[in-house]
DNA sequence: AAGTCGCGCAACCGCGTACAC
DNA sequence: AGTGTACGCGGTTGCGCGACT
């Protein structure tokens, strides 16, 4: 390879990498690989300078460049537009870009669109990088603040929302369906639409929603730059998705894991609960202190947890013919992620009685240990079961998101669908069902491919009959889905919050909240 | 001074979607 | 409707550099 550095960054790429070609095979007709020289770079402005962006494959062809189209494209983007900014982010793009993480999730093109001069992947690898920074030094990947003004855009854009629903021209089924614009969309068009490029209706960014006076909220040359932004079916669940969901108790967290609660908003386009939970580092959904899989980057079955939603199988996929395996993995020993993971954070208490108290924790572990509290009661009670309930509770006891172990966690492991570590459930095998990281669509697809799989959470009947369509959308790794199909309906220690979220969701779902 | 390690970054790869035919 | 192509996105990889020992 002879590759030069380019012009960009001249600090590296003395050598090419990979199977570079040297610059005789290209000229035999094969394609370059590896850093781009600042001839090649030349070449790809002139071209674009003549024939502007696009059809990118056809840079060959007319400039002679040994680059396929995807690599210059990805060249012409990501360093040779010149609206680029180059450069260190500036303390307020840092703090820019956490807030539309925890927004979007791992959503880089479209935060790429909020930032003026900045691609996609200098997002992603600041934010890579800077998870890597946190979670070293034990600090929460949302700062308090981030997160606090993440739920203030989406209470005020929610407020708007729900006078909206009140007009009585929302309808949740409906709107999926035939992929109606709520009208919010549109008035929030109006809004941008002195902007040079007029953005694609699906392609509005959620944040488009709020009323915010942030200046840096426009449509940027990213945007511009590429006016045919197609949505992925990712972005259509980012989309609608919420108009699924329900009300959200937010759990609050100080930097030291208090717990207070927050009744945000009765609208079902809540961004998500998870965002916060996150702040505690105590959810480790994404990337665990010490996770080999965090730092190694390899978070395609782990965040986003909120809107930034793809199907994926689970790297470990079971055969649905393993008689009683629940799905078990080949190897039911955890993976070093999880005995990583315990190693960084020992159990606590283990004693039975209180297993699993929620002392020190965030909210969805003391949901967790709250519902397993039911749950035991509700065994040793003997009450009947329905199938549903049963089937339900067999895929909550799934739910433990907290790899601190203990002794109840180990009794439930012995019958988990997964026979494995809640922690390496999260970070390897992620069950379609509960666990996965990877958005609502995870009901949907399970019930799809297997109705009688044991593991796969059944809704009751009220539900299923009358809102199934709603219904596939909503995500159990969501708290407040968990509360929708009340699994904590014998809280005690949030009841008042309950109660509060209850009459929510009574003014939300009318008969069909059995709460 | 030499070796090692980790970080930051550019580029690649695979996959999904939209569009044209 | 089916197929091929172009494009875009997100995840991953590999290299150079600087810090550290």
């Amino acid at each position: 390879m002879s590759s030069m550095p380019s012009g960009g960054d001249s600090r590296k790429m003395s050598k090419g990498r990979r199977s570079s070609l040297s610059v005789e095979e290209a000229s035999e007709g094969l394609l370059m690989k590896g850093p781009w020289t600042a001839a090649e770079d030349a070449i790809l402005e002139e071209y674009v300078r003549k024939h502007g962006e696009g059809n990118w494959n056809a840079v060959q062809k007319h400039s002679g460049l040994a680059r396929c189209g995807k690599s210059c494209r990805l060249r012409w983007a990501n360093h040779l537009r010149p609206d680029l900014r180059k450069g260190a982010f500036s303390a307020e793009e840092e703090d820019r870009i956490i807030e539309l993480h925890a927004r979007m999730g791992n959503k880089w093109a479209r935060m790429a669109a909020e930032l003026p001069g900045r691609t996609d992947n200098e997002i992603k690898n600041y934010w890579n990088t800077r998870i890597k920074r946190r979670l070293r030094s034990g600090l929460p990947i949302y700062p308090a603040d981030i997160c606090l003004r993440v739920l203030n855009n989406n209470q005020e854009s929610l407020d708007v929302g729900t006078l909206k629903n009140e007009s009585g021209q929302h309808d949740d089924a409906s709107q999926t369906d035939n992929f109606d614009i709520p009208e919010l969309e549109f008035q929030n068009y109006e809004i941008h639409r002195g902007l040079p490029y007029a953005p694609a209706i699906f392609d509005i960014p959620e944040n488009l929603f709020q009323q915010s006076s942030d200046s840096s909220h426009s449509y940027n040359a990213m945007s511009s730059t590429h006016p045919r932004k197609r949505l992925r079916e990712s972005d259509e669940l980012y989309n609608n998705s919420f108009d699924g969901y329900i009300s959200s108790t937010v759990p609050l967290f100080d930097q030291y894991g208090n717990y207070t609660s927050k009744i945000v908003s009765d609208h079902p386009r809540f961004s998500s609960p998870y965002d916060l939970l996150l702040d505690t580092g105590q959810f480790h959904g994404y990337n665990f202190p010490g996770s080999h899989a965090a730092l190694n980057g390899n978070t395609s079955s782990s965040m986003p947890i909120t809107e930034a939603m793809k199907l994926e199988l689970p790297s470990l996929q079971y055969l649905e013919d393993q008689q009683g395996s629940w799905g078990m993995p080949a190897s039911p020993l955890p993976s070093l992620e999880s005995v990583d993971t315990f190693i960084q954070s020992p159990p606590t208490d283990p004693s039975w009685t209180d297993p699993l108290s929620p002392r020190s924790s965030g909210l969805l572990e003391a949901i967790i240990w709250e519902s397993k509290k039911n749950l035991r009661d509700s065994n040793n009670n003997s009450l009947t079961q329905t199938p549903e309930n049963c089937v339900s509770n067999e895929a909550f006891k799934n739910l433990t998101l907290n790899p601190r172990m203990t002794e109840c966690d180990e009794q439930w492991e012995l019958n988990s669908p997964l026979g494995q570590s809640a922690a390496s459930v999260l970070t390897d095998y992620t069950p379609i069902n509960l666990c996965s990281m990877d958005g609502p669509q995870s009901i949907e697809t399970t019930q799809n491919h297997d109705t009688n799989h044991r593991s796969v959470p059944q809704f009751p009947p009220a539900y299923s009959s009358r809102n199934n369509k709603r219904l596939r959308k909503i995500d159990l790794t969501r708290p407040d889905a968990l509360f929708e199909f009340g699994l904590f309906e014998n809280s005690t220690e949030y009841s008042k919050d309950q109660n509060v979220l209850r009459n929510a969701l009574d003014a939300l779902l009318g008969d069909d909240f059995q709460g």
